[in-house]
DNA sequence: CGGTTCACTAATACTATTATCGGTGACTTG
DNA sequence: CAAGTCACCGATAATAGTATTAGTGAACCG
């Protein structure tokens, strides 16, 4: 038997347990309120209020604590990066594998409905990502890129399947073209509608597939 | 007759005068190198490094003379977005009129071939604004955004003179979606064109003016 | 020419952040 | 249960950046 207890912006998270943690345990759990105070700072307040006191105050430990988890802040947005991330990742190749299995009625729609969707229900995580996504040094934004990376030649391979032409070089450097500039379209338009710009998902799809099929020769 | 004398970084500027400088112009001087120096450090070494002793020995003065020409970093870095972001504006204007007096002999390249030049003639510069626009709090971030809606409105014109249909509302907000598109397809482009992933202007050129007249109904 | 102004500087107070260290008490282990 | 481990904490050294102040000399002005 035994309680934790956090003190964060004057509020007390009482944690009474029924039975007694192991260190480990314990240890996990404030590390996990670090991460999750970092990602809150970052959302709210942005990068440069990102400090080790903040995030200890924001996880209810005393900041040196910090150090007991992390040895340095460059460690903790590595680790943050590779768990928030991911979870983008993932949504983004299932939207992938609907295109090419061609289960959906009409895939091309699906294809950026399913990233549409995962983008926005995750709006900060997602403003995070663009974010960093420019900052050339920090290793998020290294992270971030080689997604954006993954997700291009992804996407190249099914344009081509889609019929676009990649004979010779000079084709497939325009499909890359291609390729970054639909990306870049759809986090656009993802923007936009989480900022409630554009309130009909619908449309913005339909928008986004005429890019696709103007863009693409005709068939 | 006089000298001004400018250490930095180990080189010394020597400034000989064949009259003596009013204090107002000397003073210039040093405002202009200050601004300079910051435009410097942000291109060489980006925003973290930008600090008033920084900028302060990039101009070659001691560190208090920043605030004698800037109550702060802030008032520096707004000064610096006016001048430079209208170094941006400037062109990209220019290259609507081009579009609407059917001057070039192409309108709609020369539509997307000037600010692409513009934006890759200032990488730094154009970098930072990308940054900046996804900064919510920040006051360049404010001014970036504001460009860019004016950019948007001045593209739905420049669509609808094209063909595009405006009629119903829902109709404009298509146009809109797409003027927001083809913005940030050119600045993604204008990003790896910097970046030396694409090579030939021209055929980032090619590929931009394939998306929009794909995007567009028939005439 | 003599008093005044002011751009600039050296010195420094102040603040914020990082990172370390020794101590403490709750968990752990034999 | 006793010795050991270790997550956590308070205190603090070290570092760096911001901003102020008083003093100086060259430009300014009557």
């Amino acid at each position: 038997m035994g309680c934790l207890l956090f003190y964060a912006d004057n509020e007390i998270t009482i944690v009474l347990m029924i039975r007694t943690l192991s260190r480990e345990e314990t240890k996990l759990i404030t590390r996990r309120r670090l991460l999750d105070g970092a990602a809150l700072v970052l959302r709210a307040e942005g990068f440069e209020k990102l400090t080790t006191s903040r995030v200890a105050r924001e996880a209810g430990v005393a900041q040196p604590t910090f150090y007991v988890h992390f040895r340095d802040m460059n460690e903790l947005l590595h680790a943050l990066a590779e768990e928030r991330f991911g979870q983008i990742r993932k949504p983004l190749r299932e939207a992938r594998l609907s295109i090419s299995m061609a289960a959906s009625d009409d895939p091309l729609r699906e294809t950026f409905r399913l990233p549409l969707r995962a983008l926005s229900e995750q709006p900060e995580l997602f403003r995070l990502w663009i974010q960093e996504l420019h900052r050339p040094g920090s290793p998020l934004g290294r992270m971030a890129r080689e997604m954006q990376d993954e997700m291009r030649r992804d996407l190249v391979e099914d344009l081509i399947a889609l019929g676009a032409p990649a004979a010779t070089p000079a084709e497939r450097q325009d499909v890359e073209m291609i390729a970054e500039g639909l990306i870049a379209l759809t986090q656009t338009m993802a923007l936009s509608f989480i900022e409630g710009r554009y309130t009909d998902l619908e449309r913005v799809v339909d928008v986004l597939v005429r890019f696709t099929l103007g863009v693409l020769p005709p068939r």
